[in-house]
DNA sequence: TGGGATCATGTAAAGCATTACATCATTGTC
DNA sequence: GACAATGATGTAATGCTTTACATGATCCCA
């Protein structure tokens, strides 16, 4: 940085203290239109710019909002990212955008920028294994300023945005079983994430509310990675009888497994269908179009900034509304879905 | 922010000034073992944390990098930014994301924190066409603290990490040429990216090498987009005699294009190859998998650190080296491309 | 016309860490 | 043994903004 024009420039160019400048620039009804025009006007006249340093020392807050995403490379966050970005900065909060790699020890030492002044709050989109008792709430409202994102809610009364993870699941299954199928198997999330057991409990509701079996061999294990869904499908290929549908817990993995079947000639739908799960950008242009449930991933966003605010305490908040929001999920109809062959 | 343990806290516990405790931190060569000890102890015992804002507004220096993003929520960026990060990080730096949204005037206001005291440097990776005047270098270096990513450098002497997209443009065409190609087709970029041309001539440069003629018909506009790609096809297709081979300014239009054709009958390779650029996450598990150009994401990510902190002056930073980075891409082969149908 | 309320502005403290400079003790050298 | 060099630590200024409190002017109403 270099030498730059303080706020002590302008008010000798303006004529007046340096408290009237900060008041014209922040709180302008607090002083007289003649002063602010004059204010303005030395403003631009020496490119003066805020230090932002200097304020949040003395605010003792950051205006700022801290994302730890695990993966960055992932494409599922960028879009919640997004949504964050947009509501945030409408609100003239700065983001800012950490990867912990999924790595505890990064993680924990992201959410102690709650308390080093460079983040009022944290949005975690990892595993919410953390150590809370580091977390000092916020006195005007008493809660954490953490908001948890697209997992299910594990702990009570912690603020979460997510969606019903197990209706989704129920639902698309339930869609599956409408288009004819009677043998449909999953292909599951790995055992190290919350997302695993509400997909496969929607899953077995959806059978169960249509009276049909769980059949043990057509519950996959996978890891969420394209690669397990192609190995899926070799598991798969290998039932008698084969199933005619498969429900997977997530679209990479409905991906992986369409490759493989098209390597063994099998040809989705008119032979097998597959379903994925969160509507990631590129299940659009695949090919064949993925049916999935859509995760509202920028609306995700935006409520987590919504979500702050009031766990912050700023004005207009509503502190009795309930914590953890559970937004609208779409069962989205392409063309990975058809009627089993007769 | 509560109220937090300070220095002075830590000073009175460990009996010592603040000057020392702030050298036991991050100098630790310059105290006694004895005195760090005890200092390390008492900041263990009341949990002091250090307040950033006021090193910043003391060091005049952030500590902190900007990364601004067209579009956040577009797969390309999420490697480079990984990069990006995980140097920074183990350099100590704070990384900071911000979303431009392609538009110009967020793009300036980002620029600005240079100057606000949030950033003491921005990586671009939207359109180079930024106000530099309102840009300060750094004293030490005489260097604006601004490096470009990814697209082709198109103003002399300005920090830029890129690959050199004409040479991978032209030999992924020689490619197709190579496995017997000879009515090969481009897809183009939009006419509002630089990276449209570079990669048009290798594209021509390829056919020239090769004694082929280029045919007007064979270049076809496109938009980086899937449904461009899409587009792409119906014209490519209703050509006599057809291409048998396309090669496609980016992956996604790659995909569209794969996908057009299959609506139409038409299988890839065997009837007809395609080659895309870039070699985004899905070009791997597309189907087929996608033949391309890789662009070293993350190590794009990782030089632009080390190319920063040479424009900031950080100790070890080579000041004759070029500051203009054409980092090696790769030929990735896979499905997508075959020899033509005899 | 007097007294309180309101408004515009100024004064000065506070926020927390870094660092130039000063001080003092110790070691080494001739 | 004297003087310089080295090492460890303390003192106090500095960075820039916000804001509690004080001041003085103006206005309104009884």
């Amino acid at each position: 940085m270099l030498q730059r024009p303080t706020i002590e420039d302008v008010a000798r160019l303006a004529g007046v203290s340096t408290a009237t400048v900060s008041r014209a620039l922040h709180e302008p009804a607090k002083v007289s239109a003649d002063t602010a025009t004059r204010v303005h006007a030395a403003v631009q006249d020496i490119g003066y710019t805020l230090n932002i340093a200097a304020r949040s020392l003395r605010q003792r807050r950051a205006n700022a909002l801290l994302v730890v995403v695990p993966n960055i490379g992932n494409t599922f966050y960028g879009e919640v990212l997004a949504g964050i970005e947009a509501a945030a900065h409408a609100a003239g909060q700065t983001i800012l955008i950490a990867d912990s790699s999924q790595d505890a020890a990064r993680e924990a030492a992201y959410l102690a920028w709650l308390h080093n002044g460079r983040a009022d709050g944290v949005f975690l989109m990892a595993r919410p294994e953390v150590d809370w008792s580091a977390v000092a709430p916020v006195p005007e409202t008493g809660l954490r300023p953490v908001v948890m994102i697209s997992e299910p809610p594990v702990i009570p009364d912690t603020p979460w945005v997510t969606i019903d993870h197990q209706a989704g699941a129920q639902e698309i299954t339930a869609h599956l079983i409408a288009q004819g199928h009677r043998r449909i198997a999953h292909v599951t999330g790995p055992l190290t994430t919350n997302l695993r057991a509400p997909r496969l409990h929607g899953y077995l509701a959806a059978l169960a509310a249509a009276g049909l079996p769980a059949n043990p061999s057509h519950i996959v294990p996978g890891d969420f990675s394209a690669d397990s869904g192609a190995r899926a499908a070799e598991t798969l290929l290998a039932l008698h009888p084969r199933p005619t549908a498969v429900f997977c817990a997530n679209d990479e993995m409905a991906m992986g497994l369409i490759g493989a079947l098209a390597r063994n000639g099998i040809r989705v739908p008119q032979d097998i269908s597959v379903a994925g799960f969160d509507d990631i950008q590129f299940a659009a242009c695949f090919v064949p179009a993925l049916t999935t449930i859509r995760q509202p991933r920028r609306a995700m966003g935006e409520a987590a900034v919504a979500l702050m605010h009031r766990l912050l305490g700023r004005e207009g908040a509503d502190l009795t509304a309930p914590v953890q929001q559970i937004l609208p999920h779409d069962l989205v109809l392409r063309d990975s879905v058809g009627p089993p062959a007769s």
